[in-house]
DNA sequence: CTGTTAGCGCCTTCAG
DNA sequence: CTGAAGGCGCTAACAG
């Protein structure tokens, strides 16, 4: 690999002189000029960032933790992140944790220690394990999805979307409502979207039979296996189910159709997340949109700030939501 | 940041004992251990990656550029390389050209100048400003999804899938069958599915009317509106179509739909790329199974067997494909 | 078992 | 306008 004292060898000057002939820094004459980008042509010379960055403390290049990469929700956050990061010249280093505890923190420090300008951490938990290795972390960080202390963080507004949800079910004249959830590790996902579904309810007077709330994976089969589990655990069964994502109430769709039931005249069903699928499932699926891209967008913004401006004051953003209303629920 | 000279220090060792330690290369003494890990411990060092590439000549970091990250293929495709490379040690430096080729290639050279040990490059066109600069790369690569000349490249088998799907549309019975491809630049999906359609429906005595061939972008909306050019161009109707992407076919249902078809019955639709979707939509779906995440997996370990056995021997991949018949059509 | 020395490729004073 | 010298953090001979 040809470096810049091999430019300099060959063009009869000093690696210095090459140096402000490529950064434009300093003067150069014209002669050397000429020779320079002469040399630079003949061998294809590119510098080394890497150098560069060794030198200069800084790589241009951001850690992003992600829970798992094929997701249509990761890949709309990570493209927002990348719209603005690419803006500024720097890069994305992809840390996938495979949703593994473990492996997130590990993740963690693997992109410390290659020393990017900062991190942003797609969090799908707030295990005090977790909290500690951020905490540790000697790079700018912001976490997105999960409202991590101390931590600048771009969360959803989980709680209120929830909550606006149910009471679109209810103003649709549903009283009994099935539940599939996730797990509670993950807080914002798996508790506050619970919290929001069910304080709707109560504040409404309504209450739930104990088999209406199932918990699932991520899956479109988990929803699948959830809504069966539902239809069987229940006394009297609900006429709506909300389920806490796209993907679970499109799989809860597909094993009530098979049961034989009409939707969503026989049971409504609303989902969480907007989607790209939501709008082309028969029937059109009702749900809430998070604006995934901007998430990833405001994200960027707030670690890019935080890098430029070694200030390390905290940033809460809280994101917008928007209900879709569409023929899965009436 | 700490240093391996300030851990060095503060433990009473030369650098080279720290280095050692920490690497388990030769011989330290216990009690320089003990001094050492307390150091470390108390100081929170994290040994720096990039100072270790500088001097090493190797970044454990691949590049990937893709042209777009917002895609189920793509995350798909990407997923897959992860699972290999992290296997192996190795991160991946996200590049995306947001379907521009100038970018392309500026992210090809960008990816050369941070020193990654190997690019894989998703690529959507054979232009030759691209083959150009990827010649010039002093990098392995492999070419993702279009056959690039003297460069490893893992391609489906678009022509024969192509021409699969439509002798299955075919032996459904159909004879008039209407077409919705996309720009010829992309040749791999843009030229090789078309001819494979053309050439199973001349082996069968099959002719289309001009109306009936359509092109599009790569969205949903794209496909809805190149489906509403189709049924108002053509002179006498198709009873089936034939999309290169689901999410074309997706948006052709939709305006079929619309238009009050009965689907399947008035009108078939089939598509390509076995997304997610393709499963849950109404009708479901039929469409061919690319086997996205094992193309990745493929382009990563063609990829790392030429980091490893610096043989630059070029290496051709077809990837399988396979039928995945559905309510859509019949 | 350990330290000294010499770079990896680059930028940046500091003197010409 | 230009070059010499020094050092970013790390590893790898080479001598002890």
């Amino acid at each position: 690999m040809v470096t810049i004292n091999d430019i300099a060898r060959r063009a009869g000057v000093s690696r210095t002189t090459v140096s402000r002939f490529i950064n434009e820094s300093g003067y150069v004459s014209e002669k050397a000029r000429e020779n320079i980008s002469r040399v630079i042509e003949a061998t294809g010379y590119v510098p080394s960032e890497q150098a560069k960055s060794l030198r200069l403390k800084r790589t241009k290049v951001i850690g992003v933790v992600i829970p798992k990469i094929s997701t249509e929700t990761m890949s709309r956050v990570v493209n927002g992140m990348d719209e603005v990061l690419q803006q500024e010249g720097y890069q994305i280093l992809l840390a996938s944790s495979s949703l593994d505890k473990e492996k997130e923190i590990e993740q963690l420090k693997l992109l410390e220690s290659r020393r990017v300008d900062g991190i942003i951490l797609v969090a799908t938990n707030r295990e005090p394990e977790l909290l500690e290795a951020v905490k540790h972390l000697s790079v700018p960080v912001v976490a997105v999805g999960q409202h991590l202390p101390d931590i600048s963080s771009v969360v959803y507004n989980d709680y209120e979307a929830a909550k606006s949800l149910t009471e679109e079910i209810l103003r649709a004249g549903h009283t009994k409502i099935g539940f599939i959830g996730v797990d509670e590790a993950d807080y914002s996902v798996g508790v506050l979207r619970k919290k929001g579904f069910l304080d709707a309810l109560k504040e409404n007077g309504c209450s739930v039979e104990s088999g209406w709330m199932q918990t699932a994976s991520f899956s479109i089969s988990a929803g699948e296996e959830a809504a069966a589990r539902l239809l069987e655990q229940s006394e009297t069964l609900p006429t709506a189910v909300l389920a806490v994502t796209d993907r679970l109430a499109v799989g809860a769709m597909q094993t009530l159709r098979k049961k034989g039931f009409d939707l969503p005249g026989e049971m409504a069903v609303a989902g969480m997340g907007a989607s790209d699928m939501s709008a082309y499932v028969t029937p059109a699926l009702t749900t809430v949109d998070y604006y995934y891209e901007e998430a990833g967008k405001v994200s960027a913004e707030i670690l890019l700030k935080a890098i430029a401006g070694h200030a390390k004051k905290v940033e809460k953003s809280q994101m917008d939501y928007r209900l879709l209303k569409r023929d899965s629920l009436r």
